[in-house]
DNA sequence: AGAGCAAATCTTGTATACAAAAACATTGAC
DNA sequence: GTCAATGTTTTTGTATACAAGATTTGCTCT
């Protein structure tokens, strides 16, 4: 099946959650949407269930879908987790990784490198992405880079509002560059730590956040 | 939404299929299957993209869906991240577990001796789980708890296999007395290690692994 | 007889029609 | 005026009908 139908309104809806066209708690009309979409309800609850599985929204029986934004402790939770991913698939890939990804490491991280000093966020936003992509695919296990990859992609919305930070680019640099290191030296526990450090959300990035959310909110 | 009977036919189809009545590769017929649960193709869709979803089965465009079982790579990927959770769980809930908790974890373990002593494999597979979802539970991160019992749920059919190693079920006993001291003494690191070693596949645990896949897909 | 093409058949994906349940409003009683 | 009950109206869940793509079969041509 998979219906290329749904899955492109699927990927739309969750665009619109994103931009905060709906927002927490807003109940999804299938007959508007359809008509919107000008498609039958059909697509729209196959679109639903994907929205559902991936937990953007919720599903009450014989009452709806409902938009199901994060609260801030979800959230918390959600990044300690992807701490811990990161970390992981830093160890994992410390003695696993190929010189080519370590290559295509240095590369990413000297794009990041002139997006920072052109003071391109979307450029940098962009090559940041690629090299966590690379680190999950080089922990040499396929269903964790998987399970990463869907986190890291869940969280993208509220990552983009951390990076904005000012001053946190140039930090977030430094970091990369400590974990090129790690993975150069194959040392496994730096990496690990690094890693999760370079996710994990506490001091200015945990009010940053919470700041982000409360006007998100409004 | 969510649709009880999709949900309960889900159920029923993911049964069907860990009890080998579908195997690898098969297709599922939605007209059959309708035919036979008295429904029509809507709700058997519906089960389809929540199997799709848990990874149970593929859905190929304008295809079909298919019965996709892990093979021994994935297995081994799969059993690698449920240790890495298991960990985790257990180094956050070592410092956040309540004594109510640590009671049950007793509790959950005195059953598990007697089950092991009465040679009731079952029983002991039922406090098994329990103990485990208990230590998901004390982690403090609900996320992290979903997403731990998900995977647990996914990797059931194939721990049971394990479970009937002979003189496996007094080992894993013991663990559990190891990983109940080290949560009591609030040892996060020592916690960590033994759940992760606890479910680690390793060793003879590799073997009958191997040994039961090669079995099931004859 | 075998390869290639075309028509028939089957299967998926989508739309519409229908049934049941929930939300809503109107009416009536206290 | 408020509350409850009942009837109306949405809205979800399911069935069926229809359309488009894939597969298979059979025919033709070499």
């Amino acid at each position: 099946m998979e219906m290329r139908r749904a899955d492109r309104i699927a990927e739309t809806l969750e665009g619109l959650i994103f931009s905060g066209e709906f927002s927490d708690g807003d109940r999804l009309d299938e007959h508007r949407l359809a008509e919107r979409f000008g498609v039958s309800r059909t697509p729209i609850r196959e679109a639903f269930q994907r929205l559902a599985l991936s937990g953007l929204v919720e599903a009450i029986p014989r009452r709806g879908v409902f938009v199901r934004q994060p609260g801030i402790v979800e959230l918390m939770d959600m990044f300690e987790v992807m701490a811990e991913f990161e970390g992981i698939c830093g160890r994992l890939a410390s003695s696993r990784i190929s010189d080519d990804a370590l290559a295509a490491l240095n590369d990413a991280n000297a794009r990041c490198r002139e997006a920072v000093e052109a003071g391109e966020t979307d450029a940098y936003y962009r090559e940041n992405e690629r090299f966590h992509h690379i680190i999950y695919r080089q922990s040499g296990n396929a269903f964790l880079e998987g399970e990463a990859s869907r986190l890291h992609r869940r969280l993208k919305p509220f990552r983009r509002v951390q990076l904005q930070l000012r001053g946190r680019l140039m930090q977030s640099m430094s970091e990369h560059e400590g974990i090129v290191k790690a993975l150069t030296d194959a040392d496994a526990e730096a990496a690990a730590r690094l890693l999760r450090e370079h996710v994990a959300v506490q001091g200015e990035k945990f009010h940053h956040l919470m700041a982000s959310l409360k006007s998100a909110a409004e």
